[in-house]
DNA sequence: CAGTAG
DNA sequence: CGGCCTTACTG
DNA sequence: GCCG
C-alpha cells in the first residue's frame, strides 16, 4: 500500500491484456507484451492454473486495505492521510465525520462523498457549460469558456466537468496587469445564482501574483433545480497559453503523459501552460525551460510541432 | 515541509 | 540501479 | 511493478 508506483504498473497492465484478441491460457501468451514483466506473468500464470490470485484473497479480506482505500476515495484525502485515519481508529466514513482533523475541503468531499461519485449525463454537461458561457459573456463579452475532460471527449457521461477559459483580446487575463482578474467575479456570479455551492480550492494568482499564468478554482456545483452536487474544475489561461491548457485538461492522461514524454524528447518542455523550448539547465538532472514558449495558437500547433498526428477530441481516449 | 490534486 | 508528466496550493 |  502506499506505493503508487508499483500500483501503475498494474494500472498499466490492465488495457494491454483487455486488448488481447484472445483468452489467456498460459504464461507464455503474455510473454513478450509491454507492461508486462516477470512478476505480472507469474501471477497470471497462478490465476489460470489455480483460478485465484492467493496473494489477493488476504487483500479483499483486509479491513485495514478496504477502509483505507475508502478513505482514500474522498476528496482531498490521500494515501497518507488515509492511514493515519485508519491508524486513529476509524473504520467507516461515519467515523470521520466526527474527527476533527479533517481540513474543511476534506469535510466537503466526506459530505458529498455520495453524491461527487455520481456520474453526470453528457446533456446535462452540456447546459451547464452553456449556463457558464452565459453567465461567463456577461461579465465579459468575447470570452472562451469550453468544458474539457471526457465531456469533450465525447463521453456519454463524466465524473466531473472541466472548465477551460480564456479570452483573446491580448490582454492577459490571469497575470497582474489585469485588476480585479475574471474568475473572482465569475465564481461570485455563479454562486448568486445558486450554482456553484461548496469552495475547496480557490486560488489567484492574477492579483500580484507569480505570474504562473493560470487562476484555477475547484468547487462543488449543481444542476440548475437540484441538490445533488458535481465536482468542478475552473482554470483562466491567458490566451497564448490556452492551446496547451486546453489539450492538457482534455487529456486523457494516457495521451497527455505520451506528448510529454515525446516533446522532452525532442526538445521541448509540454505542460498546461504550454510548449517551451528545453533549456540545457547545468546542474539539475530535469531539462529547464526557456522564458520563449512555442507559439501554439491551437491545440493541432501542439500536435504539429511535436511531430505526433493530430486527434481530434474524441479520438483522445487512449 | 508533506500531502494532495489536476 | 534509478526513473516513472509537472506545478502549485493547503495546513 | 516495468523498463533501459
Amino acid at each position: 500500500m502506499g506505493d503508487d508506483r508499483r500500483s501503475f504498473s498494474y494500472y498499466k497492465a490492465i488495457p494491454v491484456i483487455e486488448k488481447l484478441p484472445f483468452k489467456i491460457e498460459s504464461g507464455d501468451q503474455v510473454k513478450n507484451l509491454p507492461a508486462i514483466g516477470k512478476s505480472l506473468r507469474d501471477h497470471i500464470n497462478e490465476i489460470v492454473t489455480t483460478g485465484k490470485l492467493s496473494k489477493l484473497e488476504h487483500f479483499e479480506n483486509d479491513e485495514k486495505v478496504r477502509a483505507v482505500s475508502l478513505f482514500g476515495e474522498v476528496w482531498g484525502v490521500g494515501p497518507a492521510t488515509a492511514l493515519k485515519l485508519y491508524d486513529k481508529g476509524h473504520r467507516t466514513l461515519d467515523d470521520l465525520q466526527k474527527d476533527d482533523s479533517l481540513t474543511y475541503a476534506q469535510r466537503t468531499g466526506l459530505k458529498f462523498f455520495d453524491d461527487i461519485r455520481q456520474r453526470i449525463p453528457r446533456h446535462e454537461v452540456s447546459e451547464m457549460e452553456k449556463l457558464l458561457q452565459e453567465v461567463g459573456k456577461d461579465i465579459l463579452p468575447g470570452v472562451t469558456i469550453v468544458c474539457g475532460g471526457s465531456y469533450r471527449r465525447g463521453k456519454s457521461s463524466c465524473g466531473d466537468m472541466d472548465i477551460v477559459i480564456t479570452h483573446d483580446d491580448g490582454k492577459r487575463y490571469t497575470s497582474k496587469h489585469v485588476k480585479p482578474g475574471f474568475l473572482p467575479k465569475f465564481v461570485q456570479r455563479l454562486k448568486d445564482i445558486n450554482f456553484l455551492r461548496e469552495d475547496l480550492i480557490f486560488s489567484i494568482n492574477s492579483i500580484e501574483g507569480t505570474d504562473s499564468g493560470v487562476d484555477t478554482y475547484f468547487g462543488l456545483c449543481t444542476y440548475p433545480g437540484r441538490e445533488l452536487r458535481h465536482r468542478i474544475d475552473l482554470k483562466v489561461y491567458p490566451r497564448n497559453r490556452y492551446a496547451s491548457g486546453l489539450l492538457a485538461w482534455t487529456g486523457n492522461d494516457v495521451l497527455n503523459r505520451r506528448l510529454r514524454i515525446l516533446a522532452e524528447s525532442k526538445g521541448y518542455v509540454l505542460d498546461d501552460t504550454g510548449l517551451y523550448l528545453a533549456t540545457q539547465s547545468s546542474g539539475g538532472k530535469r531539462a529547464g525551460r526557456s522564458e520563449a514558449i512555442v507559439n501554439c495558437h491551437e491545440e493541432k500547433d501542439v500536435f504539429d510541432t511535436l511531430g505526433f498526428p493530430y486527434l481530434e477530441p474524441h479520438e483522445r481516449n487512449l
